[in-house]
DNA sequence: TTGGAATGTCAACAAGGCTGACATAAAGTT
DNA sequence: AACTTTATGTCAGCCTTGTTGACATTCCAA
């Protein structure tokens, strides 16, 4: 025992220093522009933004969705939402069914212009994504996910986690 | 060789699926979130929004830093980074200072009470990182910091490597 | 001395958050 | 049947934080 990086306190305590948890943050912090830099670039050439593209992502995530189910993922207020979901029903990128079964419900789903978008969108993004872990390598990238999902919040987790079981 | 999950094609070739990348897509997106929670909180009740936090962390971690240095560290244009400036000198938790060599340059310093806010902001943070850094282990935070910088735009994966070796 | 760099400032605008208030329809409950 | 709750939409207004454009000042450097 004690022999990785051996510091006295016990093997199950992982002593981590200010400066390691600064360089994580300030990891996180330029990372993100990245992420989010080259869907970005092609959501101002089209007009909308990052929440335009949130609710596309999702909405061709979970064909089908609510309103409700949508805010919750978001976190937003449903004004907010509101006025980004309204621009793509009228701009022919998604459409809002009413409920078959409960008529107040909304189903959101992707249109084949909404669905070409999406596929715009996440294929710059997946690119990024795709050189990114072939750069690291599978191990890093185990463990990118292992300490991004520690990182979420327990609502956000909970979506995480059922996304990710979901069938694609 | 091809041991490691063997696929055809090449022992180099790191073949990823779009589901894989897209639970990290979505991870980067539900942990951000968290990353930023606690912050937002405090910062909130202070009445300061998340760009005063970018500014006042980066000016904590380069006192005398230059207002085109911050600039080009946080992306945005001098007119918005200039109001949040201006809030905070007014608030008294950032200094600036007309330099000595080049009077054209100010100087960013933060004050006691700049320094204090910081310390609040980044102590939350950093608590938040911790938790994950520890629950997610050594190797999982090795390899979440490798895929983070390979993620990074050059410009940013500069500053993020000039910052990293900076003294604390 | 002139050009350009660094900075500040004013104005205007837009995206996208927020709150509060109100309307409607449908579902659920008593 | 009456009432309450839920799901959604909408209007109005506010805030932060980003943008562009224009213009002034200061001052280094060629």
């Amino acid at each position: 025992m004690a022999e990785s990086g051996g510091h006295p306190g016990g093997e199950n305590l992982l002593f981590l220093t200010d400066d390691q948890l600064r360089k994580g943050i300030e990891a996180m912090f330029f990372a993100y522009r990245g992420f989010t830099a080259d869907p970005d670039r092609i959501l101002i050439e089209k007009g909308y933004g990052r929440a335009h593209h949130r609710a596309i992502h999702f909405i061709n995530r979970s064909p089908g969705t609510t309103v409700n189910n949508l805010l919750s993922i978001l976190g937003v207020t449903k004004q907010s939402l509101n006025r980004v979901l309204r621009t793509l029903i009228e701009d022919g990128l998604v459409e809002s069914l009413v409920g078959t079964r409960d008529k107040r419900e909304r189903h959101l789903f992707l249109t084949d212009a909404g669905a070409e978008l999406e596929r715009e969108l996440s294929d710059a993004q997946r690119s990024r994504m795709r050189d990114a872990f072939r750069a690291a390598g599978p191990d890093s990238v185990a463990g990118f996910r292992t300490v991004l999902e520690a990182m979420m919040d327990g609502d956000m987790r909970r979506h995480y986690k059922r996304l990710k079981e979901a069938p694609q």
